[in-house]
DNA sequence: GCCAACGTTGGC
DNA sequence: GCCAACGTTGGC
């Protein structure tokens, strides 16, 4: 199973919006890098939902509860979406500051490619973050 | 609000 | 196919 890490921005979509609805498409993404892992992302994977611009913080855990599929939003149906489910928040949201006062985590594209909105986390990655987060994933439910 | 980074567009 | 111009993202 893989592990991500998703951006956006709380004015446009929040984790409390995300926390009230049983899933929500991950739409809006129109770049080709962050479309190549949307289609490499599998039922079940796990993804971080992160907070730019205004906050700065990662706000909680989504599960991958439907694969890329065309993205509505977009006209030419050249980009795709997945759809994701809130599955846990971080009891203590993990800032950006955090993460880059973290040199083992100095390689995420969260710091090296600040804009990338979808990317890739290794194991090890994503369970520093979670220990920093004070947040206990039980992964065998996600198979 | 500014600006650096960087992806995209379009003229040549 | 190159590269200048432009638009967008996101940290500060």
């Amino acid at each position: 199973m893989n592990h991500w890490l998703l951006k956006s921005e709380p004015s446009t979509w929040s984790w409390h919006q995300q926390c009230q609805v049983a899933s929500e498409p991950w739409t809006g993404v129109r770049n080709y890098q962050a479309r190549n892992f949307l289609k490499a992302m599998r039922l079940g994977d796990l993804a971080f939902f992160y907070h730019s611009v205004t906050d700065k913080k990662i706000m909680g855990i989504v599960e991958v509860v439907q694969e890329f599929y065309p993205d509505p939003t977009d006209e030419k149906l050249q980009f795709v979406c997945v759809d994701v489910k809130a599955t846990a928040s971080l009891k203590v949201p993990v800032s950006l500051a955090q993460i880059k006062a973290d040199p083992r985590l100095e390689n995420l594209p969260l710091i090296r490619q600040s804009r990338l909105s979808v990317m890739p986390l290794s194991k090890k990655e994503w369970d520093i973050l979670c220990k920093l987060g004070k947040t206990e994933i039980n992964e065998s439910d996600h198979i």
